[in-house]
DNA sequence: AAAAAAT
């Protein structure tokens, strides 16, 4: 392992006039596929790498969400399988010769449709791989012989042992959200396949997010990497209105519900951080009249797909979802993000917020923050390197519905001699004017009590290549306003209609 | 603390 590699490939600068993709030499096959999709110029990720992968260098890619790195890496990996394109229909002359390993089967899908767009019309087969589903079809498709494997690890893994696919002939491998990839959870299985593939090959890491010991990890998995990073890592995309409001967990419902009818909202993303959380709030949101779906790995993977697109149809008002949803997925022209809970890896909050403001749109994250969630907050300013900005807002009148659970719950062993609990009666506790958020005493909070620190960083060594984050997001802007590919035409949504509640009638703020 | 990914 070196670490500074040689025969540095010349990267273009940040170009004055976007460059086209018919000018830096791609097969015309790829692109009449690119321009059969609306494209036309490059964002700036894809011309930083574009040349990378050619030279057939390893890389490790950072940008931003929603900027084309799907494109980034299939394109010119397409282009190095070209040279030795075959036409034969012996599976022994298809051998697979890329693998793209995702975290979720909706990203893997979501991905395996972009690269079957890109390869349409050249002679190199692909094939989408998860579990979930029925192994035998994906079985049989594996055996005819594919050049391009789409697959989330554990099914692979499946059919690893199963014998239908061999990875010997692997040639190129991407992992898509490489740190989640990396992380503990994916890691054994991530090894076991990367075992199963030649020494000999280029490896592709992307993500909007590295942190500093995925980093690190990575450089195991790579010989000699170009870094690209395009705008500053970890950012968060700056079209996006960021909010961050104070609620009483018992109101985030009703925040909920109210900001959702203030702002107009068509659709929107409600992650929270379990799948149990998800499924209620799912389910208490449709009293109020709006459409929601519940997506997390406890559904069915037909419910999931169901869902998903449901939501992508605009049949659905709002998504309730847990991080599965988190990274990649595309919905096109997505309004607003909501974190119903603070995610408990700051990461995933710019992977989630990801979710709007995509191709250069405007969007708006909104995150409710109760007393439990606060200390997360501290990791998030750190990882955003700056303070949160609280927007004041205040829940009208009072939330229509008790949590969910409290229909069902048990009563607690010692409920007797519990102090009864606020949630138990609402309507009571306003009666008797409790706040409905207690604003704490924030001189004397250690929350606000520390000074924000600039967390130190380092500068970026020599052969990181930076790309002018504002000429990059005003490219991608520019770029995808105008074109808008994979963008089904949306049903009109019924107007949005929450019935309003007896208690919401009174403009009365229940904050004291 | 949670979620994801094989059944």
């Amino acid at each position: 392992m070196q670490d500074t590699p040689q025969a540095i490939p010349e990267i273009p600068a940040p170009p004055s006039a976007p460059l086209r993709f018919d000018a830096v030499g791609l097969d015309a096959k790829l692109v009449r596929a690119v321009h059969d999709q609306g494209y036309s110029t490059m964002t700036p990720i894809q011309a930083a790498a574009l040349p990378v992968v050619l030279a057939g260098r390893d890389m490790m890619g950072a940008a931003q969400t929603g900027t084309g790195k799907t494109a980034a890496f299939s394109l010119p990996l397409l282009q190095r399988m070209l040279r030795h394109e075959t036409s034969s229909a012996s599976p022994a002359r298809h051998p697979v010769r890329a693998l793209i390993l995702t975290p979720t089967r909706e990203l893997a899908d979501q991905v395996a449709q972009n690269v079957a767009a890109y390869a349409r019309h050249t002679q190199l087969r692909s094939l989408v791989v998860y579990g979930g589903i029925d192994m035998k079809p994906q079985a049989m498709a594996l055996r005819q012989g594919v050049e391009i494997v789409i697959a989330t690890p554990g099914r692979l893994l499946d059919h690893l042992q199963a014998r239908n696919c061999s990875l010997a002939q692997v040639e190129f491998v991407v992992l898509d959200e490489a740190d989640r990839m990396l992380d503990i959870g994916f890691l054994p299985d991530l090894q076991r396949i990367l075992s199963h593939l030649p020494k000999q090959r280029q490896t592709l890491l992307f993500s909007a997010t590295f942190s500093g010991d995925i980093k690190k990890l990575a450089q195991s998995y790579l010989q000699s990497p170009q870094v690209i990073e395009v705008a500053r890592p970890n950012a968060t995309a700056t079209k996006v209105t960021q909010r961050f409001i104070k609620v009483d967990e018992d109101f985030k419902h009703a925040a909920l519900v109210q900001m959702v009818r203030d702002e107009n909202l068509t659709q929107a993303i409600v992650f929270v951080n379990s799948k149990l959380g998800a499924a209620r709030l799912a389910r208490a949101l449709e009293r109020d009249g709006l459409v929601t779906a519940a997506l997390h790995g406890d559904k069915s993977q037909d419910e999931r797909t169901k869902a998903l697109d449901a939501f992508k149809r605009g049949e659905v008002h709002l998504l309730v979802a847990t991080d599965v949803a988190a990274r990649g997925l595309d919905v096109a022209d997505l309004p607003a993000v909501f974190n119903y809970d603070v995610p408990f890896h700051a990461e995933d909050y710019v992977h989630r917020i990801g979710r709007t403001g995509r191709a250069g749109a405007e969007g708006l994250a909104v995150t409710l923050v109760s007393v439990r969630d606060e200390r997360l907050i501290g990791d998030l300013e750190k990882l955003l390197k700056k303070p949160v900005e609280w927007a004041p807002f205040e829940v009208r009148g009072l939330p229509r519905h008790r949590p969910a659970f409290e229909a069902t719950a048990r009563p607690r062993r010692d409920d007797s001699a519990a102090p009864p609990r606020r949630h138990d009666a609402p309507g009571a506790a306003a009666r008797s004017e409790a706040p409905a958020w207690r604003p704490r005493p924030a001189p004397s909070d250690p929350f606000f009590d520390q000074p924000y620190r600039e967390p130190e960083r380092s500068e970026p060594a020599a052969w990181e290549r930076t790309v002018d984050p504002k000429a990059a997001l005003a490219q991608a802007a520019q770029l995808r306003n105008r074109l808008s590919p994979n963008i089904r035409t949306r049903r009109k949504l019924p107007a949005l209609f929450v019935a309003p509640a007896p208690e919401m009638a009174s403009d009365a703020p229940a904050t004291v």
